[in-house]
DNA sequence: GCCCAGGTGACGG
DNA sequence: CCGTCACATGGG
């Protein structure tokens, strides 16, 4: 059991973030996470979260993944004091972190995200454990399936897991994949545009979905995808265009505090 | 029945 | 370069 107290560390809003799809609140302030091959059980605290793993998995893995090693106060407090908006955006996301993901599950979960809401994608993609995914440890709970697995699935398969139009998408994703015509490793060296660029290379895979898989997977956190929500702030709240220039570097991690602001004003 | 969801690719101008 | 359109599926 890994303590860590930590006022920008928040798993209820990392989970309602729509950063990722395996992360849910099972009971009050408890949490389960599947990553690569890995199932943790954590809690909520006030000001930080109980993870359930030794330090040596903590050090290792966790504390990656979760970012922990970046100042987020830091983030925040380099909003622009007079966008009313940001700042409170920023303040109702204070404890998201962006996590460090599977590339592969990314590109293939945000391939999926297109005209899709976030309970949807999370059903597609269970679905896509659930038949394809490798078991972890007898819990009943699966991996997310690996590149081969979905390569040598049938179309007709696929479809039975709500894919719709986009069952072509995700068959010819994992074949590039699984058969070394996008290398989602040696890509990690490339500069933020040469790697969307590369991502934008397979098919179903625009500049929103490149740039959500360049932030959530290889953590550019200049990265800036634009989706319906973040396109309606803009336009409501900056006439169309979000100063970026003002945030170089990290624009993306006031992106997702939007993003959040936005769902959770939806859901008001 | 309608509209919408963390869009993209094909097509025509 | 731009704007428009079809693309399955499920929920409100």
């Amino acid at each position: 059991m890994i303590k860590i107290i930590n006022k920008d560390l928040n798993l209820r809003k990392i989970a309602q973030s729509g950063q990722c799809f395996r992360m849910n609140e099972t009971a009050e302030g408890r949490f389960q996470l599947i990553a690569r091959d890995r199932l943790l059980y954590l809690t909520a605290l006030e000001d930080g979260a109980v993870f359930e793993c030794t330090e040596k998995e903590y050090e290792s893995f966790w504390k990656d993944y979760f970012d922990l090693s970046a100042d987020y106060a830091a983030y925040r407090a380099a909003v622009d004091p007079s966008d009313a908006f940001l700042t409170e955006a920023a303040e109702e996301g204070r404890g998201i972190r962006i996590l460090r993901q599977d590339p592969w599950e990314m590109l293939i979960t945000f391939i999926i995200s297109q005209r899709k809401n976030i309970p949807a994608i999370k059903a597609c993609t269970e679905a896509l454990c659930g038949r394809w995914g490798v078991e972890i440890e007898d819990t009943g709970l699966h991996s997310f399936p690996v590149p081969e697995a979905l390569a040598g699935a049938s179309d007709d398969d696929l479809k039975h897991c709500s894919l719709g139009y986009r069952v072509p998408y995700v068959r010819d994703a994992a074949r590039m994949v699984s058969e070394g015509r996008i290398d989602l490793e040696a890509i990690a060296k490339l500069d933020d545009e040469e790697l969307l660029e590369a991502l934008m290379k397979v098919p179903g895979v625009g500049p929103k979905v490149g740039n959500c898989v360049s932030l959530f997977a290889y953590h550019r956190i200049a990265a800036f995808p634009i989706d319906v929500w973040i396109g309606r702030m803009v336009d409501e709240h900056y006439g169309g265009r979000f100063p970026v220039e003002r945030y170089e570097g990290f624009a993306g991690i006031m992106q997702q505090y939007i993003f959040y602001h936005a769902l959770q004003t939806k859901n008001k």
